[in-house]
RNA sequence: GCCUGGUUAGCUCAGUUGGUAGAGCAGAGGACUGAAAAUCCUCGUGUCUCUGGUUCGAUUCCGGAACCAGGCA
């Protein structure tokens, strides 16, 4: 019998977290965070994180667990859902996954695999290096030679990806990424689920979030990244890359001026809320839940718990 | 009222020595399996303000009109 799991996920800004708390009070639910930022410590206002006075008594896992220094991934990610996942099963309660990371959604609901491997950064240093020493063609090349069919998939210009797979070739020992990932979208998933996407008309979702940076920045966005700064996070770590920090820092560093910044955080944001969508409209089993199809926020709770009834999830 | 400059893609503007046009931004679509709020790829037909004229042919040259900006009164 597959263990229950509700996912309620989607764009940026269109209401996921008190939708996902409403669902977890009627269906005696627990909700761990598929956030890669909320998970940080002292950035609250910038990842629009849930606040203890928001809860409503609901147990939050995987926000503010860790400190903006430490490397949070999906590797970490996933051990840690799934700690949380059996503390879930044994307290007789559904877990709900919310939040708007779909690789770290898709890594936990399908169980890929994540060979332990030694993080060898030397070697990724020395890809890094070359990359930029003798070009993206020449690294894109290292990898036909060794992966060709996942040279043949990754363009040369995303390095980051070349440098992935060209890692994980040296790191397994000369086993091909393309033939890994082969295996492991074959994956089916272990646990009887419901896949949430709440959405909303594209033009609506980009009101949202101008009028949500424009909130952040009224409610100390600035003071909170300062205090960051002071604390002596900078720009090359993780954490800082999310958006509303590294704008906000670059700003800081005197690169552009407040407006330029901001102008730069909402474009940025509605770029990032297209991506989230593009990657769940990928996703199979998904049930989308489109705002403007519903006449209020309760008929889309309601549809929710008869979904959830008819898969037998409660 | 006069003078000067402008009017071209949703926005800012290039450009065509006359053969109906192109960048940036915005926007759209996509990829993604140990950085994912990251990283990367693809996509540009619009009465070239209107109206006469010259011309085989005008968005491009000439005249007039309208509107906008600045200057002078």
């Amino acid at each position: 019998m597959k263990r229950p799991l509700v996912i309620l996920t989607g764009p940026t800004a269109v209401g996921k977290t008190d939708l996902s708390i409403q669902l977890a009070k009627k269906i005696n639910g627990a909700i761990i965070s598929a956030d890669s930022m909320q998970v940080y410590r002292y950035m609250d206002i910038g990842s629009a994180k849930v606040m203890p006075a928001e809860m409503q008594g609901i147990k939050h896992y995987l926000i503010d667990e860790f400190l903006p220094e430490e490397e949070f991934h999906v590797v970490k990610f996933q051990a840690y859902a799934k700690k949380y996942l059996n503390e879930i099963y044994a307290n007789g309660q559904i877990p709900i996954i919310a939040g708007g990371t779909g690789f770290y959604i898709q890594a936990l609901l399908y169980d890929i695999d994540f060979t332990e491997q030694a993080c060898d950064s030397d070697y990724r240093l020395t890809l890094e290096q070359l990359a930029k020493e003798q070009g993206n063609e020449y690294l894109h090349q290292m990898l036909s030679e060794k992966d060709p069919k996942a040279a043949q998939a990754i363009h040369p210009n995303n390095v980051k990806r070349v440098i992935r797979a060209l890692e994980f070739y040296e790191e397994s020992g000369g086993e091909m990424i393309s033939t890994h990932n082969e295996k492991e979208q074959e994956k089916e998933s272990p646990y009887n689920f419901s896949y949430f996407v709440l959405n909303d008309l594209r033009e609506k979702v980009y009101e949202r979030i101008d009028l949500r940076v424009d909130k952040m920045v009224a409610h100390g966005l600035l003071a909170e990244v300062e205090h960051l700064r002071e604390l002596g996070y900078t720009k090359d770590m993780v954490s800082m890359q999310g958006l509303g920090y590294k704008e906000i820092l670059s700003y800081l560093a005197g690169e552009y001026s407040l407006d330029e910044a901001i102008r730069i955080l909402k474009r940025d944001t509605r770029h990032f809320a297209k991506r989230q969508i593009t990657w769940f409209k990928r996703e199979r089993d998904v049930v989308w839940l489109n705002k403007n199809e519903f006449v209020s926020d309760d008929k889309i709770l309601e549809f929710m718990l008869q979904t959830l009834k008819n898969k037998k999830i409660i």
